[in-house]
DNA sequence: CGCATTTTTGATTCTTATCAAGACGAGTGG
DNA sequence: CCACTCGTCTTGATAAGAATCAAAAATGCG
């Protein structure tokens, strides 16, 4: 239940309730759905992911689970950004990280920082002001933007990408429940924005409607 | 419509639809109900809230607003802490400031920037998976540690202070609607865990079951 | 192939928003 | 001093949106 693995060298990175144990030399990579908690005390020791996707996140008493951001390729992780509160991550698909202790300018911290609190605030004005299918399409064009690989085939704002997070996963970030995503994700569908085969390959089909709702220019109870 | 007026000596703060146009030495005063940017193109300049409050908030193409955060005394704002994104500032009442030029040390932007994430944090919580009543219980103690005065009369953890915010003020920090806000205060006020004649002088008659049901201790479905 | 997990869909309930009206208080001018 | 207005707050009735409960498809895996 307390499975302790350092992640690099003198990383101070521990791993909890890890359901495999990844060679931890970085750059490393870590199994899908692997948790892990920052030891705070030590000095800087970042962490940039190179390839796959770590949700951030929060958990209420009785266990209502809120996840606070959603980290892709290019994205830091640090004690310094995340001890802040009992906040911890976890890896929604295999997940290779760098560490980063050769830039530890200290305009990069500050940097990183400010475009967390950058995130949270567009966030926050999603959880507490915008409709269910705003809110999905707003997370969709997050993800897109994080997770779409080629730019080729990217014209005219179409992009297809993978969902690493479940529907549920995305519940929890969104302040939903999974069965409205679902419904969210059906409706813009129907509505010919979005297409999927499988749940998780998100194609973009009308980037220009996508984000009218995204950003409530539609309105507020607009009919899609 | 544009009214410009510059805070301080060299202090980059704009005024914008200001109803009075207040002294601008440091320590200035501002009238309540006073729109300002800050122009984040020049230098540092802090300014510190000496007395009053101040909500940063941002808005939706339609006009739904949501209010990020609420500073009042002891906490700082400034251009690197604003700019970031399309945030504005209002006082909500008559609001002493100071320019904190001197304790210039980069070390405080990075303590202000976490602080102010970590506070972004924990309202994300609030907005995406607490209940109305388990928002307004949450404000309510954010707000007596910020506003209430003397440390007397906090015995068993009694506490009197002054709502700067209107419940529609609360609504756009809470992501709720003014009469669902007003509901919960006459919720709350009948379950004797807070206590006022005047709208805005609140007292907190319970502090540990108002503490059970912000942290969702109470449960989701508590009957109060 | 069966089992487990995730997703979708349907029926219903519940919370909160919306719409509406009245109460209260502060400030204004006769 | 008293109507009058304005803004805020409270309360009630109703509606809408999302949650909850339930069950069936789809998918992946051993």
């Amino acid at each position: 239940m307390f499975d302790r693995t350092i992640v690099g060298a003198a990383a101070p990175v521990i791993l909890i309730d890890s359901p495999t144990r990844p060679r931890c030399k970085p750059p490393a990579r870590i199994a899908a759905r692997t948790q892990f908690i920052f030891h705070g005390a030590t000095r800087p020791s970042g962490l940039r992911i190179v390839d796959g996707c770590i949700a951030l996140f929060q958990e209420l008493a009785d266990g209502r689970r809120l996840i606070l951001d959603i980290l892709g390729p290019g994205k830091e992780v640090s004690a310094e950004l995340l001890d802040l509160r009992q906040c911890k991550a976890i890896t929604l698909t295999s997940t290779q990280i760098e560490t980063i202790e050769s830039l530890r300018e200290p305009s990069s911290l500050e940097g990183a920082l400010r475009q967390m609190l950058c995130r949270a605030q567009e966030h926050a004005l999603l959880l507490g002001r915008k409709t269910a299918v705003e809110r999905v399409a707003s997370a969709i064009l997050d993800l897109a933007a994080q997770f779409t690989r080629r730019r080729r085939n990217t014209a005219g704002g179409r992009a297809t990408f993978t969902l690493f997070l479940t529907r549920a996963d995305l519940a929890d970030w969104l302040g939903l429940t999974l069965e409205t995503v679902s419904r969210c994700f059906g409706v813009l569908k129907r509505s010919k924005l979005i297409a999927f085969d499988q749940p998780e390959r998100i194609t973009i089909r009308d980037r220009a409607a996508l984000e009218a709702i995204a950003l409530g220019r539609a309105g507020r109870h607009a009919q899609i």
